[in-house]
DNA sequence: TGAGAGGTGTGAGGCGCTTCACACCCGGTT
DNA sequence: AACCGGGTGTGAAGCGCCTCACACCTCTCA
């Protein structure tokens, strides 16, 4: 156990936001913060919840997505080791915008509101990354907004599977661009019916475009793909 | 000339975001912003152009507005006095996100990158000051983004029908709720089209919820205005 | 082995919204 | 006067997407 704090830092660090964190003040943030694990389909927080903590994803996925009245729901974002999420609601102590559930098993750093807020009165910098993340944040909601007011279904969906099959298989050399993702999880992304988006990729099939396999997309016209978005 | 010092630094403050700055904070801000004159229509700044210094609104009317490759528009948010826009694009040194026009005639502080970028690393109140501003404008875009996925045309009208007279009429006392705006305008605001619009409009006024008398909008029954909303 | 759950494929019908087309009214211009 | 641009009112046609309904497939679990 002699080297766990120095290992407590790395995992700390693997966030983008506390990426440039000293030694000392990333100990500061880990005396008062938690780990905690979710298991696949757990619910995190739901909206209307206080905001009284900000998460790190340390391992694992978490959807955050809005309910509506009727029951059903459209997926805002996935978020994936070393990413953040919850500073919202922490930092205006407001009530939680969206739900938040475990897509996978997951293990979760959790800050509290409180030692967040006197570390960001003593670190400016710190306060500028969170800036930096907001502003990132702020940017993909806008176009959101703008897909949903100017393009088409067959577009929207066509746009979030290049983005999935990108930030899924960033680094990893998979060959072939593939995506594992039920239909219905891709029309609460996109804001469509499940039917609608089942119609939409059979169309693409037929075109070459994509195929299907074991339920599993497979990319293969990436460019015919792109110009759809 | 003597008053003006602490003049300006009153102007200054008249934003949210500076309100809470001492003198020397506020001159230190001062010294580097300009005062800058629009006129009605005239161009801000235009999405995709280089975003180097930030915005308040010290007098008129400003709207942010995304444009669509087919010309058509979509109008995100309508900024007034004391409020500060442009933030996401000087924090982050990307492009600006979206348009931006003055809506009347108007006086905007202009706050270079550099100088903002400097205080802000001195001044942690200043940063937590931004973050909340920040905050709150994720708040608006996510719930625009909800409003889009999951309520019709109808919904979206009435809902943007009651938030403009809310903040029009904030404060001053006019006894009916009335609204003075083109109907293509409206349009813009929710992202339909203009003949949608007044078509809806029509049945409202047919219903008793609304009237229409020299191109302003009249809310008669404010309930059922909440209720479709 | 059979039942049930969850994912997929597909057609019919319907509603909401867009586009297009046109008519009307008003205020300003020449 | 005649004329224009901009805002408004309204109907017809069409398209995109939703809902509903149903068939099929595969996996898991009793």
């Amino acid at each position: 156990m002699l080297g766990s704090s120095e290992m407590r830092r790395q995992l700390l660090r693997s966030s983008a936001l506390f990426s440039h964190l000293g030694d000392k003040e990333a100990d500061a943030i880990l005396a008062e913060a938690r780990v905690v694990n979710y298991a696949e389909g757990d619910h995190i927080f739901a909206k209307g919840d206080p905001g009284n903590s900000m998460m790190a994803v340390l391992k694992g996925r978490v959807v955050i997505s809005n309910p509506s009245l009727d029951g059903r729901q459209l997926v805002v974002t996935i978020f994936r080791e070393s990413d953040v999420f919850g500073e919202i609601a922490l930092l205006d102590g407001k009530e939680r915008s969206a739900d938040a559930s475990a897509a996978t098993d997951c293990e979760l750093l959790v800050v509290p509101r409180r030692s967040l807020l006197r570390l960001l009165g003593q670190q400016p910098e710190l306060c500028i990354e969170l800036l930096v993340v907001l502003c990132e944040r702020l940017r993909r909601t806008n176009e959101q907004v703008e897909d949903f007011a100017f393009l088409d279904l067959e577009a929207r969906i066509a746009k979030t599977l290049l983005r999935l099959t990108r930030d899924e298989k960033g680094a990893s050399s998979t060959s072939r661009l593939g995506l594992k993702i039920s239909q219905r999880a891709l029309g609460e992304l996109v804001g469509g019916s499940r039917e609608s988006v089942n119609k939409h990729l059979q169309d693409w099939k037929r075109s070459g475009i994509i195929a299907i396999e074991k339920g599993s997309i497979l990319i293969r016209d990436l460019e015919a793909l792109t110009d759809l978005a």
